[in-house]
DNA sequence: CTGAAAGCGCTTACAG
DNA sequence: CTGAAAGCGCTTACAG
């Protein structure tokens, strides 16, 4: 390490004219610093290009700069994605990333939330879903008083601030999508059954047909679990119906591509003769052809969301949070491909 | 952070009746000490449960414990499968993992990589393929002095360490395998041109059909380009000659899935009329219905190699290094699914 | 609102 | 082969 290229603390607090003390205690945030002595300081910090050395931030300070982020959803594009996206964040805000997979067995995952907390001693956790949603993963983490963000949980929403999209509205503006294409006949795979999205999705479907006043006939529902496997046989029933839907609607890109495998093997051209739009946007609705239309899930923009909530210190201390500051809200984007198009 | 109840250096060195110094000594496996002391510091630590504290370490020393992970490569899949293997062995190390996407511009990419040596100042770095194959980048790294290794490389083999696994021997393999299922007529769709893995598994799967005294007519090589719409388009060809294989070895799993959905739109069934089989392993494999049959890359053990390699410090002066201590092969797996059977 | 001192847990010279 | 001292770049408590 070339020790006489860096900055230091000290280096700043020669060139305002100021304590190291002072110093540190503008960068933190925390300390009264009249105004005049902040922007003094401040523009120091710019003009020497002044990057704090985490190490010894670490070392001297009550603080980890870890943040924990556990993880045991299947879909490894959604993990990675996120974890692509939190390390980014996380190295913008000086903190490093302590990654851990939960196990099925339950005394495991405790095992290592405890781990987390005690040898890393991280400052945060971030949980993914549906981790996000084991009662006894939050009351270990509420006991031991560390802050924690979850994304798209499920239940108990008033104990920790979260990020999550509006799974329900996307579902509505897809659908709308394919009824302004002019799809009447429009059917829909559900989700897994245990997933909270999953009824988010079909009751923003259901309404989205409702609000253009058309019926759907209880045969167009098909339950499906997420998986390809399930979507594929979800389809065949669809598609070997009497009055064929023209379009499909599946909850997820899995059992989308699915549906157009299902077609492929009847016989149906996709999009001329059935649309199909999913929903994630994962590698796969891209990777199938014809590409798929899809929901794109802000994924990138809720690990920045949930590592600046971590960060920013806010829910340090969640009994001060009100109950209106926790959720967070990211925007969604329909993405339209090749796999859906105007009924002729 | 409970401070009391970590061990310090200071703890151990008490327990052992030596010195601080002696104990980082032996922690650090350089120093010159004597095998007795070195065994009583051993129990010590063994006793103690210590463990260094980076952020200590990094602070005191002239190595920055950082490990910079530098990927180009579109597969979400094979990037997070490696990043979480590495980011799990660097923090067995005690290292602290810096990820950071290549650029498609030159320009861009050689700017990050200066950063990553001169502001994040890692001790070493991993290149995944293509990435790994830039002369630009490696020339740069080389200037600079910094180690680092490379994962299945196809170019200037001798200037540093790299992992990869055997292409070629896989791919014969997963060829015999369908030979003993009892196939004759094996279809090949080769892999992105500019890969060197392509060329290699095409040889190996030539290889298999030599020795098996099994002839290939030209029409059954396809060119494809690692893109599910290019194993489609080759699928569709194949499929539709006269005497049509009864076995498609695609060069990868997308390839495989997108001859499995060319099988389904022609009435073919999987794996009773034609058995596939893919290449790599990745989520696809799995996803799609009937399973792919395919070679499993040991992408996990990659990372931990690669990360071992740069831990052990051994190549921190390339020049030193022969030759033959460079290439570290690991071990594949062929996985048998549902998507090839034995003909009949 | 601001600062001088001590210390976080290690390693790097420097001695012996 | 082993050790006592100084210092890495910050923050914590304590003064004022």
């Amino acid at each position: 390490m070339n020790k006489e290229l860096k900055t230091r603390l000290q280096d700043v607090a020669k060139h305002s004219g100021v304590s190291m003390m002072t110093v540190s205690r503008v960068l933190n945030k925390n300390g009264m610093v009249s105004d005049k002595t902040r922007a003094k300081v401040q523009v120091a910090v710019k003009e020497l290009n002044y990057r704090p050395n985490v190490s010894a931030r670490r070392l001297a300070s009550s603080k980890s700069f870890f943040l924990g982020l556990l993880y045991d959803n299947p879909s490894t594009s959604y993990v990675s994605q996120f974890l692509l996206g939190s390390l980014k964040f996380c190295r913008a805000s000086g903190y490093h990333l302590v990654v851990d997979e939960a196990d099925n067995d339950l005394a495991k995952t405790l095992k290592s939330v405890k781990e987390l907390i005690n040898i890393t001693q991280v400052d945060g956790l971030i949980l993914l879903p549906p981790v996000c949603d084991i009662p006894e993963v939050l009351d270990t983490l509420t006991t031991a008083n560390i802050p924690f963000v979850r994304v798209s949980p499920n239940s108990q929403l008033h104990i920790s601030p979260y990020v999550c999209m509006d799974d329900y509205q996307a579902a509505f503006e897809i659908t709308e999508q394919l009824i302004n294409q002019g799809h009447i006949n429009i059917a829909h795979i559900i989700g897994h059954p245990d997933v909270g999205a999953s009824r988010l999705r079909y009751q923003g479907f259901l309404d989205a047909l409702r609000s253009n006043k058309i019926s759907v006939p209880p045969e167009y529902i098909e339950q499906g679990y997420f998986t390809y496997k399930s979507g594929l046989s979800a389809a065949q029933k669809l598609l070997s119906l009497e009055n064929r839907p023209s379009a499909i609607f599946a909850s997820n890109d899995d059992m989308a591509a699915a549906s157009i495998s299902a077609a492929h093997m009847n016989n149906i051209q996709v999009p001329s003769a059935l649309s199909v739009v999913g929903f994630d946007d994962t590698s796969l609705a891209s990777t199938v052809w014809p590409h798929i239309s899809t929901v794109r899930q802000p994924i990138q923009e809720m690990a920045k969301m949930a590592v600046e909530l971590l960060v920013s210190g806010k829910f340090d201390d969640p009994t001060s949070t009100k109950k209106s500051d926790l959720r967070h809200v990211l925007d969604f984007e329909i993405i339209q491909r090749e796999s859906s198009a105007e009924l002729r």
